[in-house]
DNA sequence: AGCACGCCGACT
DNA sequence: GTCGGCGTGCTC
C-alpha cells in the first residue's frame, strides 16, 4: 500500500504529494486525513505528514517507508479533503496553509534533532572535542541545536562524520504541543445497595465518606473535583474508601469546557409572529426536503432574526442532523453564547479565539467524536468536522470578519456554500444589511429571499438625525460635537438613560504634528505616521508596533510647538468631561480591551447603569443589547467613505444602520445622532429613512456601471520585499506573464501595478496589482503561472507574492 | 525550507 | 594540502 502524503514542510515547492509505503501493521489503522510521520530529505528528518490518498502503485522511485502514525485521530476526513483540495484550486493556496486553517491549531508534532554520545574515541579536531565535552556535561545526550548554538565551526560537518564513525547517534524526538487532558475519577466497585447502606452506617462517625458514597451511588463516575464540590472534604476522605475496598480511582480524559463553571438557565421559547413563522416554515420544509438552497434572510434589527435560525436548527437536529452557527468574532459575546447554550445545552461547542489551544483542541475532538451537534464559531469554525450538516447559518453574513486576510485567504461564505452543497445541507445568510452581492443573488433568484421588516413587540426604528458638520463649523462650533448631538446627550443625562458614542479608528487615531514646520513623526519601519497614547505619553505604530518616546522637541526644526492632534476614544472623552463634568465615563477600544475578559467586564459595567456613557470603536458597534440606552451618536461618519475600496459605502451604510440600531433596544424610542460632512450621501441619507432597498439599487447600477463585483471578479495580488526595486521589477513581471490579455479569452482589465497606499510595513515595500476580470475561476491556472514564472527568476527571491481572491481592504 | 555536495580561494 | 564560504540542486 502506497500513501500519498502532504509533508509538514513550508517551502512552496514542497507543496505536493510525496509517496511513501504504508508498513503492513498500520495499513488498517491508516486512512485519509491520517497524520504520519514520516522520513524526509537526504538525512531522513522525521516530518509530520498529512495523508491525502491511499492507492497501490506508485511512479516515484526509491520509496521510504511511513515510520508510524503520528496521531490517533486524523486530521480530517474524505470530505473535508474534497473542501481543501477545492481552496487549492480556488485560493491558490499552498495545501498545508489550508490544512492548519482546517485542523485546530496546536496539535503539530514539533520534531527535534537529538544527538547521543555513543562510544568515546580520542578526537583530534578542536570541534569534535568541543561536542564530546558538550555531550558528556549534558549525560551524552542533547539537542542539536544546542551544540550548533554553543560550539563555533562547522558543527553540521564534524556531526555527520561523528555519525558516520558511530561515535554519535541521532535521533528524532517528537513533542505534541496539546495533549488531551487527564482527570482522576472515582467510581463504586460494589453494588449501589452496599454502598448506600455502608453510607448510612457511618454518617456520623465519617460524614464525608458518607456524602461521598452516597454522591457517587447516583453516578457511573464522578471526577474526584466534583467529588470534593459536592461532598466537601479532601482526598484524605476518598483514599480511605479506597482503602475500604468501596471505590476505585481512575483516569479519564474529558473535555475542557470554557464554559465550565456557567451556569445557563433553559428559556422558554417565545411565540414566533407571523413573520417570523413565514421564513422558519420556508426553511425547515426546505430542510425536509434534504434541499440544499440558500435562504438570505433579510430582517430589520430586532425583527428577531436569532429565533427563526434557532428554531430550524431545532428542526435540524430532531432529524438527526448538526447545525453549523457563524457569527462575527466580535459578537460571541457572553449574551450571545448563553442564548444557545440555554436552548440547547451540552450539545453546543463554541470556538472563539480566547479559547486557549488546548481548549481549541478539547473542542474540536468533542466535535470530531460526536459530542457536539452545534458549532457556534467565528470564521474558521466553517471548517469544524461536523458530520450529516442540516444547516449552516452564517449571522451578520455582510461581515468584513468572515474574510481570511492570511493564507489560505477564503471567504467563510465561499466555503459554507460549498460544504453546503456537499452535505445537502441549508446554507441560511442573515443580515439586516446583506452585502450588495448576496442581496443581487436573491434578486436573481439564485438565493430564497425571507424578508422580515417589522421589529418585535413593534417597537419603532429609531429616529436618525444628521447633523452636517460644515455647517456647524460654518457657525462657529469648533467641538468635535454639533449641537444637535450635545443637546441630546444633555437630555440623556437627565433623564438617567445611558448613551454610546462610536468613532471609527481608521483615520481617528491621535497623531502629533509640529504647527511650525508641519513635521510628522512617522514609523522607521512603515510608511505611516506614528499615533500618539496619552496614558503613557509614547508613540506608537499599529501596524508593527514600533514606540518611541513622545517628542517635547520638533526633531526636525527645533520647535517647542508640537503636539498632537486628532481624535480617538481618549479625545472624545475628554471632550465629554470638558462638556459634562458630572457625566461618568467608560472607553471600549483596542488599548482598554487589551486584557483576556476586559471586554466583557466593561459591558458588564456599563450594562448595571453605573455609567452615563460608553465610548468606543467598532467593537461597540455589534451585538450589543442594552435596554438603557436610548441615544447613540456616531462622531464622524464619513472615515469610512473615502476608503480606496469599492465596497466602502456598503460598509459604511450597514456600520451606520447597526450602531444606531444599538439605541432603543428596550420600550422607549432609541435616537441616533449621525455627525457628517457629506450628509449627501447615500450611505449616510439612507440611513435616515433606514432604507435597505434604496441603497441597494443606487449601489447596485454604480457597479454596474463602473464595473465591480458582482458583476466582474476581483483578483488583487500583491508583492512584498525589503529590497524596493525588486518588489516593483518583480510586480512588472508578474504583469507581463500574465501575458496578452486577449489571450485569456476573456474581458480583463490589470490595473497597475503600483505602490500599495501603504507603501512600506514593517520595512518591506509593497506594490500591487488589482485585476478585475469576468471569471475569477478559470484565471487561476494563469496566475499561477505567472507566479511560478517570477519565483523562478532568481533575482526575485527576496519578494513574496500573495493573491487574493477577493481582495479586502486594499492598503 | 533545510541540507549535502562540490567548487573555489585563503591560510597553516 | 585542508578549512570554510557560498552557489546549486534535491527532497517520495
Amino acid at each position: 500500500m502506497i500513501a500519498k502524503v502532504i509533508v509538514d514542510n513550508k517551502s512552496k515547492s514542497l507543496d505536493r504529494p510525496f509517496d511513501y509505503l504504508v508498513p503492513s501493521k498500520i495499513e488498517n489503522e491508516i486512512r485519509v486525513g491520517s497524520r504520519l510521520l514520516v522520513p524526509f530529505g537526504r538525512n531522513d528528518r522525521e516530518l509530520e505528514g498529512y495523508c491525502v490518498a491511499l492507492c497501490d502503485e506508485s511512479g516515484a522511485k526509491g520509496l521510504k517507508s511511513v515510520i508510524r502514525l503520528a496521531h490517533d485521530i486524523p486530521a480530517f476526513d474524505e470530505d473535508m479533503l474534497k473542501v481543501i483540495e477545492w481552496m487549492r484550486g480556488k485560493y491558490l493556496a499552498p495545501y498545508l496553509d489550508i490544512i492548519r486553517a482546517v485542523v485546530p491549531a496546536g496539535t503539530a508534532l514539533k520534531s527535534r534533532e537529538w544527538i547521543i554520545l555513543e562510544n568515546e574515541t580520542d578526537e583530534q579536531s578542536d570541534i569534535k572535542k568541543s561536542i564530546t565535552e558538550t555531550l558528556k556535561a549534558n549525560n551524552n545526550e542533547t539537542e542539536y541545536a544546542f551544540l550548533e548554538g554553543n560550539i563555533k565551526g562547522n558543527v553540521r560537518a564534524a556531526v555527520r562524520e561523528m555519525l558516520k564513525d558511530g561515535t554519535l547517534r541521532r535521533e528524532y524526538r517528537q513533542s505534541a504541543d496539546v495533549r488531551d487532558k487527564a482527570v482522576r475519577c472515582a467510581r463504586l466497585v460494589v453494588e449501589q445497595d452496599d454502598a448506600l447502606r455502608e453510607a448510612e452506617r457511618i454518617l456520623k462517625r465519617a460524614p464525608v465518606q458518607s456524602a461521598m458514597l452516597e454522591y457517587l451511588a447516583g453516578e457511573e463516575y464522578v471526577t474526584l473535583a466534583e467529588l470534593y464540590e459536592t461532598a466537601g472534604g479532601s482526598s484524605s476522605a476518598v483514599n480511605a474508601l479506597r482503602g475500604k475496598g468501596y471505590i476505585e480511582i481512575f483516569e479519564t480524559t474529558v473535555y475542557r469546557d470554557p464554559f465550565a463553571n456557567r451556569f445557563f438557565e433553559e428559556t422558554e421559547k417565545p411565540v414566533p409572529t407571523a413573520e417570523q413563522k413565514r421564513a422558519i416554515d420556508a426553511i425547515n420544509n426546505s430542510i425536509k426536503n434534504g434541499g440544499g438552497k440558500t435562504f438570505l434572510l433579510q430582517g430589520v434589527t430586532g425583527s428577531g432574526k436569532t429565533e427563526v435560525f434557532m428554531r430550524s436548527i431545532e428542526y435540524a437536529l430532531s432529524l438527526g442532523k448538526t447545525a453549523i452557527v457563524l457569527v462575527p468574532e466580535i459578537s460571541l459575546t457572553p449574551q450571545a453564547v448563553a442564548r444557545f447554550k440555554s436552548r440547547f445545552g451540552d450539545s453546543v461547542a463554541i470556538f472563539h479565539s480566547a479559547l486557549s489551544r488546548g481548549e481549541r483542541y478539547d473542542q474540536w475532538k468533542k466535535i470530531h467524536d460526536g459530542g457536539a451537534r452545534i458549532v457556534i464559531g467565528a470564521r474558521s469554525a466553517i471548517f469544524t468536522p461536523l458530520k450529516n450538516i442540516g444547516i449552516i447559518v452564517m449571522d451578520e453574513e455582510h461581515s468584513d470578519t468572515y474574510k481570511s486576510e492570511m493564507s489560505p485567504r477564503y471567504h467563510a461564505r465561499e466555503v459554507a456554500a460549498f460544504r453546503a452543497k456537499q452535505s445537502g445541507a441549508e446554507l441560511v445568510l442573515a443580515s439586516a444589511t446583506p452585502s450588495v452581492e448576496s442581496r443581487y443573488k436573491a434578486e436573481t433568484g439564485e438565493y430564497e429571499l425571507l424578508m422580515m421588516n417589522s421589529r418585535f413587540n413593534n417597537n419603532a426604528m429609531p429616529e436618525i438625525y444628521v447633523a452636517d458638520m460644515r455647517t456647524e463649523l460654518a457657525k462657529g462650533n469648533k467641538s468635535m460635537l454639533s449641537r444637535r448631538l450635545y443637546r441630546e446627550i444633555k437630555q440623556n443625562l437627565e433623564n438617567g438613560e445611558q448613551t454610546i458614542l462610536f468613532l471609527n479608528r481608521r483615520g481617528f487615531s491621535s497623531f502629533v504634528s509640529c504647527r511650525t514646520c508641519g513635521y510628522v513623526p512617522e514609523c522607521e519601519n512603515c510608511s505611516i505616521s506614528l499615533t500618539y497614547h496619552k496614558f503613557t505619553g509614547r508613540l506608537k505604530c499599529h501596524y508593527c508596533g514600533f514606540e518611541r518616546d513622545g517628542y517635547t522637541v520638533c526633531p526636525s526644526c527645533g520647535s517647542k510647538y508640537i503636539r498632537f492632534f486628532g481624535g480617538g476614544t481618549q479625545r472624545v472623552e475628554e471632550e465629554i468631561h470638558r462638556l459634562f463634568p458630572q457625566a461618568s465615563t467608560i472607553r471600549m477600544d483596542m488599548d482598554t480591551t487589551g486584557k483576556k475578559q476586559s471586554h466583557e467586564k466593561i459591558l458588564e459595567k456599563f450594562e448595571k447603569k453605573k455609567i452615563d456613557i460608553l465610548i468606543g470603536t467598532q467593537m461597540v458597534a455589534k451585538g450589543l443589547d442594552f435596554e438603557n440606552v436610548t441615544l447613540v451618536g456616531v462622531i464622524t461618519a464619513d472615515t469610512m467613505l473615502h476608503v480606496n475600496d469599492y465596497r466602502a459605502s456598503e460598509r459604511t451604510f450597514a456600520l451606520l444602520e447597526q450602531v444606531s440600531g444599538r439605541a432603543g433596544r428596550g420600550k422607549k424610542t432609541g435616537r441616533a445622532v449621525i455627525q457628517t460632512y457629506t450628509p449627501e450621501h447615500e450611505a449616510v441619507s439612507l440611513v435616515k429613512t433606514h432604507d435597505y432597498l434604496k441603497f441597494y439599487e443606487t449601489e447596485i447600477a454604480e457597479r454596474k456601471l463602473l464595473w465591480y463585483p458582482p458583476f466582474c471578479g476581483m483578483i488583487g495580488v500583491y508583492f512584498r520585499s525589503e529590497d524596493e526595486g525588486a518588489a516593483a521589477q518583480a510586480s512588472r513581471y508578474f504583469a507581463k506573464a500574465v501575458g496578452d490579455v486577449k489571450a485569456l479569452g476573456q474581458k480583463v482589465q490589470v490595473l497597475g501595478p503600483i505602490p500599495s497606499a501603504v507603501a512600506k510595513i514593517n520595512n518591506k515595500y509593497r506594490y500591487q496589482i488589482i485585476m478585475k476580470c469576468e471569471d475569477d475561476e478559470s484565471l487561476g491556472k494563469i496566475l499561477a503561472n505567472a507566479e511560478t514564472a517570477v519565483r523562478e527568476n532568481k533575482d526575485y527571491d527576496s519578494v513574496s507574492i500573495v493573491i487574493d481572491k477577493s481582495p479586502g481592504m486594499i492598503y
